[in-house]
Formats: structure tokens, sequence, C-alpha cells
DNA sequence: CCAGAAATGAAACTGAGTGTCACACTAGTA
DNA sequence: TACTAGTGTGACACTCAGTTTCATTTCTGG
């Protein structure tokens, strides 16, 4: 139901425009009540933005299973990869999704919010993968927001290369950037 | 005007909380309607985050007047003291304006959303700095990104510390955390 | 003093999100 | 079969942010 609801939603932004769209258009094209659409999103951006959800958390793992001794910046890269899978299993639609959160500016916003929240998620398990302290230090915080951060650049270019460009090879070179000594 | 507007609009918020205020109670504690407090500021958030425009900018200026022999990291740092320099000014200032904005889930987010237009502005300079091409690299976009993280980071602990910690070690230790080889 | 520009205020309007209540449609129980 | 509790749904009223329009005041230069 809740897939259906994204559905027909993400294909009424596309065609429309999301600012164009209320929640009533949304409600009447679902066939839905209003009610109903906002209970299943609290917001119109979840309509779209639902699919990220839980993300926080498979990289999150994906870190900690990583093997102990591998440094911290190798652990990021490769705990993106659980991201990365989804835009190799439907490159169109995951295309599609990108063009249209980046190019809506309340999308975009509540995008980076929610990506935001991946941090802490990371930077503690980079804490438990460390084993000392309880809390993250300064510089796990640090590189796993600049993780994030090179994800978000890359997808930048493979949008803008309209995905014609490898977005795994984006990603390592975003990571080689960076890389800390 | 604008100023004394935010002045109110500030102590208004952190008295009763951000979300409790509404647009008729900032107008009327200012004495004004609220149609002039909506021309002055566009949205709610703005009255408090206002006092950020411009950084962009500046950061961005610093940058470019750095010496063209600087490695990007090590002149990325000296241009976010531009940004630092308001904290030394009136750190107390400083303090209870970023402590309100994070512990405010809506002005956390428009902030972020304004420190992140940040990123192009920073990585154009880079560009600029590095002459030959016009658009940024990968790798200076990332840069600038990183640095970024690095000022939202450092503040981070410093809020923590009730700003008892130096900001300037805090975003030093942040670099240093992420220093490109 | 006056004409035009700019700032202000009043009010209606759209649309998002919240909260409440009533109604249906189940499924388990006696 | 009748009863009941849980769950999904719709209808509706409500608050509030932000937009737009228009009238009115206040400044400012001539």
């Amino acid at each position: 139901m809740r897939a259906q609801l994204a559905q027909v939603a993400f294909e009424l932004f596309c065609r429309e425009g999301f600012d164009k769209v209320t929640l009533d258009d949304l409600a009447a094209a679902a066939g839905v009540s209003r009610s109903t659409f906002l209970r299943y999103f609290g917001t119109k951006e979840d309509a779209v933005l639902g699919a990220f959800d839980g993300h926080d958390r498979r990289v999150a793992d994906a870190l900690r299973a990583r093997p102990a001794d591998e440094d911290e910046w190798t652990a990021l890269r490769h705990a993106l990869d659980t991201v990365i899978e989804r835009y190799h299993q439907d490159p169109a639609a995951a295309l599609a999704t990108t063009r249209l959160v980046r190019e809506t500016p309340a999308l975009c916003a509540r995008h980076l919010e929610k990506q935001h929240r991946w941090r802490p998620a990371l930077a503690e398990a980079l804490a438990e993968r460390s084993g000392s302290a309880e809390a993250p230090t300064l510089g796990q915080s640090v590189r796993a927001a600049a993780a994030l951060d090179c994800l978000y650049v890359a997808l930048d270019h493979w949008l803008a290369s309209e995905g014609r460009l490898d977005l795994v090879g984006l990603l390592d070179d975003a990571f080689a950037a960076l890389a800390p000594r």
C-alpha cells in the first residue's frame, strides 16, 4: 500500500512538479483520502524520501561488519557500497528519483536533513569499531561526515552525466581526494 | 530595523521556544504588523539565520585571497577564520544562537540547507585559485564540503563544552583528522 | 508645499500538517 | 450466531506559515 502510494505520488511529482501537486491531488490520484495519505507519509516529501528510510542503519551495520584492522576511511568507503547497490539494481529509477530530489528545493533540503542524520550513526559505528571509547571522537565524526559528502558529490557528478559515468569510480575518486594520511 | 526585529525575535524564541512562537506573536512583540515582519524576513527561521547571510561570499573571498601556492586544505582552513571571528567577538551571543539553532529541528534543517549552499561557492573559489579550469573538480567539491563539515563538527564539540573548549583548536583538530596526503 | 517613491498595514487566500470523531471491516471468542 | 476489540479509513474543523493584493501612511527630493 505504502509502496503504491509512493509510486503514484512520484509519477505525479515528475509530471506536474513537486510544488504544483497538493495533498488533495495526491489523495485523489491515489484514490484515498487526504487523511489516509498523511497517515502513510507524515509529509509530502516523505512520499519520495521514504525510500531512503533505514539506510543509515544499514550503512552503519555494514561499517561494523568491516574487518577491525581496516582503516576507517577504507571501511567507510566500503560501507557505502550498501547505498550504491540501489543505483545498480535500477539505474533508471534511481536517476529519476535523484533528479527529482536535486531539482526540487524542498526535497533537496529534506534529503539533506535526512542524510545528515546518518552522520552520528556512522560515527558511533566507527567508535564501536575502534573499541575503546563510547562516544565518537571528533576525528571520527568528521570522517563520517566527509564520507557522506563524497557520496553526495559523486551523485552530483553522476547525475550531471545523466548516469553515464560510473558511480563506483566517481565515489572512489571522491574518497581518494580526501584520503587521510 | 532588521536588526531590532531579529533581536526581539531571538529573545522570544529563546524564552518561549521557536515552535511556540507564531508570526503574530513576533509581530506583536516587535510592534509591527505580521506583513512587515514577513517583509523583512521571508520566513520565521530567517529571523535567526539571517545573521549568517553573506558568509558564503566572505569565506569564498577569503579563500581567493590566500596565497596561490598554499595547498587547498590549508587555504580552506584559513578561510574559515572569517567565520570563526564572529564567535570570538561575542562568544556568549554566538553560543546562545548556536544552541538555539541546534536545539530546534526546523532551524537546524534550514541552517544546514544554507550552509550547504556554501559548498559550490567554496569549490568555485578553489577552482579559480587553481587557475586552469572553469568548473570545480570533483576533488575540489569534496574538499570544500569536508571543510564545512569540519566547521560543523567543531561547533558541535564547542557547543557541547558550553563554549569552554577553544574553537580554533577544535577546528584545527577537525582539519587534521582529514588532511589529504 | 507637493509629487512620487518606499514602507507599512489590513485582509483574504492557499495549502500543509494536526487532532478528533465516527464508521467500517476485520478476527478471535463465547 | 452474536459480541467485542483492534485496525484502517474518511470527514471535518482547526492552527499556522507564507503569498498576494490593495489601500494607506511616511519619507524624500524638488
